[in-house]
DNA sequence: TGTACATCAGTGAACGCGCGTTCACTGATGTAC
DNA sequence: TGTACATCAGTGAACGCGCGTTCACTGATGTAC
């Protein structure tokens, strides 16, 4: 029909939505013009419409498709044979609190990248970006309750439920800080990066102990 | 000189002040306009040039300002009367994870407000808010301390400053999620303030005792 | 099968709008005498 | 002390620009016959 296939179509929103999801990574919703998304995108801005409706439905888009592949990493670390660590979740939190990871926000995790964003939001991109967050959570869980099943623990579901929720604030803000800081001062930026490494590790391999109803102090790991 | 004495003119340059910084908290530095500053602060928008150079000179006073309360608000909990929960942090931490808290953010804190634009902008903007996270490292590393002595342990400063940045992550990581999903799913939202409330004080209780040199196997390479 | 043609993705110019910034002008203030 | 006047904060209109969005047009594709 189109001066392009159908399979072209396809190939192009694609692109779209792959220009579009760096770009508002890294210079934010607002500081993204759709223009340029296009641009990058190997069109004219004026065929954006063909594939979407508004802006906001990209956004809504962006922020589904940002979300399933890290999603799909966790769920493959929590599945995959446990690491040495003693910790499913330790290579996800290496590779989440890498300088690589701080210093590629356009591919990295939405969470960290398009919080604020979220919370200025409407309906839809916010509504997309919380089914992320609860998938992290999600997959954190079952990461933390196969880990405490290796180590023979019995713990209250709802105690894992609350270290998951704890583990992903510490490295969505620990990734926020040091993104924050990076330019103004390297040198804090890289020790926020190895400060929470360091502690979530530590948490990681006491899984359960701390997050219970809060009756105890725990011990050195 | 002018129309306006210069007591007025100090009065004004403030309200322009506090208007653009409830707005930045709020609506991001792109997503707020400088007539609707200037409006908030009860002039037409054309005398801005009058007190700043630019939006972004705004914006540095703006950040600088931001942190200022904040940062006398932890001083201040630090150096006062130890608390009967043991930390001095507590009320800080309880105060900054509360749903007032997480519902204002045109006066909260700008560690998480503004985070994301930080990391967005230019030199003199992102250096006020690194001086600003390094004031909160302080304050925190200060309370700790301070709650170490007087549970009579020995700490390793180190590992005091390493728990103060994971302390910040945290409550930083916190707040910015359970106000990204605020309007989309509330209960998860409280549910996020909660877990990470609860958690924060049992280690607030144990301070110390987990962020000690990595003795442990926690560091890949 | 071949062919005529309706479809619609992409083009490129245009739209109104709000942005950050500039500027000629006003007139009360603070100062010089 | 009183008075003349230079200063400059605030006004309001204007600037060029880029934004999100619209639209007339093009022409290869996919389909109907």
């Amino acid at each position: 029909m189109p001066r392009v296939s159908k399979q072209d179509k396809e190939r192009n929103r694609r692109r779209i939505v792959d220009s579009a999801s760096r770009s508002f990574r890294v210079k934010g919703v607002d500081g993204t013009g759709l223009e340029e998304v296009m641009r990058a995108a190997g069109m004219t801005h004026g065929g954006f419409y063909n594939h979407f409706g508004s802006k906001d439905a990209l956004a809504v888009e962006v922020y589904r498709d940002a979300f399933a592949a890290p999603l799909a990493w966790v769920a493959r670390a929590v599945a995959g044979p446990l690491a040495g660590s003693g910790s499913s979740l330790s290579q996800v939190v290496d590779e989440y609190l890498s300088p690589r990871h701080r210093d590629a926000p356009d591919g990295g995790c939405p969470s960290a990248a398009l919080a604020t964003d979220a919370a200025r939001h409407g309906g839809d991109v916010q509504g997309a970006y919380r089914d992320g967050v609860s998938g992290y959570l999600d997959g954190f869980t079952a990461g933390l309750l196969r880990d405490a099943a290796a180590r023979g623990e019995v713990v209250a579901p709802g105690a894992v439920r609350e270290q998951a929720i704890t583990l992903l604030a510490e490295v969505v803000g620990a990734l926020t800080l040091s993104r924050a800081v990076l330019r103004a001062d390297p040198a804090l930026s890289d020790e926020i990066l190895l400060a929470a490494r360091d502690r979530v590790h530590a948490q990681l391999h006491a899984a359960g102990q701390r997050g219970g109803p809060r009756d105890q102090a725990s011990q050195p790991g």
